[in-house]
DNA sequence: CTCAAATTATGACATTTATCACTTTTTTAT
DNA sequence: ATAAAAAAGTGATAAATGTCATAATTTGAG
């Protein structure tokens, strides 16, 4: 069995890279390095589990999550991806509350692990630190909001043209307009909150309209302003 | 006309009460009460509109706003409800950003202002303070995803008993089990997320089911536990 | 108090979306 | 390489919900 879910990872890992670090001092950044330790996961692995406790919360160094909620019938809905720079579970540490989503890896990842009293500690001494957790947070709450006005008011329809353009924002396209990441018909389902099955029929339909290329799981985005149109995504 | 929508409010108040400030020391109170002015609103005026820039936020003393985000064909989304202790605007003041939402007088409310300066400078010097703004704004978000997977994967029914007892939870009931809270079928409907008609229809099915009683805006929760049977809601 | 405006209510109907049952295709583990 | 499992795809159908039209009732400004 493939059980080794995590390995220690030992490349350098530069966290100033990060932009959450930014404001944090040298030695601030020196001592951060030491408390955390990085570890790799497989895809299919889980971070964390909705209800559980979290001790700490962890930088993505590389590599793709999936954050959802389950609801009450065990279906997921995905609130949100993380990857390189995100800072994953520490929306639990600092309400100090269980954690209200699941975190699983989509693509192999690299994350180091911070502990939940380095992070209060860190938020404690310096403010700018806390400053743009903050921040984050704020634009997190933000997008989320956002998104239920989304869910609540848009079809299916306009929903899914919506995704597929916040995957592109989110991951960007290769050179020949591909979406850089691959989900399952049944995640792309989770994300606009809907069947597998519309989402499917949708996907055929957005392809016979010449808006996509479907190639297993890649999708071409082929005319993304009448995608734009389609989702009523204004930027 | 009844302009006035903004007058001076006189009475003494004492932060102190309210939780947020509750880490702050006795000169940081004295300077925030200097630099806060109250002021009276009355029920449909605006505080801020979705897209304003914001320079500051407010507190909520007494009343009951609406916070809520509008869609594209104009529908009003309601994100939350605003009352005593709360303080609302400072995502937009923190995250530097316009406001993603509109802020809207319901029952006539008494705000305390709170220029940006010097809620960021409070940020930066008192670590508590930030600690328990960033709490805040964890839970916020937590009860953000919360809903929005409510709204994807429950249906129309399940959410409005799950409305009515948030409403319950956030508003109590009075004596006789009526919420204290007054909405039109309009605004259940975009706290639901449906259409008003569909509110109309269910409330009047949870009438012949003997789960409330209906009289004007007025609405008493008589079945408690077969509301929160239907609405799906395990606390 | 009075009247216009807003809200509530109701029925008929259209549309969207979910569900179920099943086949085909793809992926994955060994 | 191959079998088993998972995912994708399709059609038929049911259920949920939205829309529109219109009437009754309530609310609130003056």
């Amino acid at each position: 069995m493939k059980n080794i879910q995590s390995v220690p990872f030992s490349d350098d890992v530069d966290l100033l890279s990060y932009e959450i670090f930014n404001g944090l001092t040298e030695e601030e950044l020196d001592s951060l390095t030491q408390s955390m330790s990085c570890t790799l996961h497989k895809r299919g692995n889980i971070l964390y589990h909705e209800g559980s406790r979290i001790n700490g919360a962890y930088v993505v160094i590389k590599g793709i999550l999936k954050i959802y909620k389950t609801g009450f019938d065990g279906k997921e809905q995905i609130i949100r991806f993380a990857k390189d720079g995100d800072l994953i579970g520490f929306r639990s540490v600092v309400s100090d509350e269980l954690a209200c989503t699941t975190a699983k890896v989509v693509n192999d990842a690299v994350l180091c692990y911070l502990p939940a009293e380095v992070l209060t500690s860190l938020i404690k001494v310096n403010p700018e630190f806390a400053m743009s957790l903050m921040k984050l947070t704020c634009r997190e709450l933000g997008e989320s909001n956002k998104f239920l006005t989304d869910i609540a008011q848009k079809t299916v329809r306009e929903r899914l043209a919506e995704v597929l353009l916040l995957l592109m924002d989110t991951f960007d396209l290769d050179e020949d307009g591909t979406l850089q990441i691959s989900l399952t018909r049944e995640e792309l389902a989770n994300m606009v909150g809907t069947a597998t099955e519309s989402v499917i029929r949708l996907l055929s339909e957005f392809k016979s309209d010449k808006l996509i290329e479907l190639n297993g799981r890649k999708i071409k985005l082929i005319n993304i302003p009448k995608l734009i149109k389609i989702g009523n995504v204004y930027i």
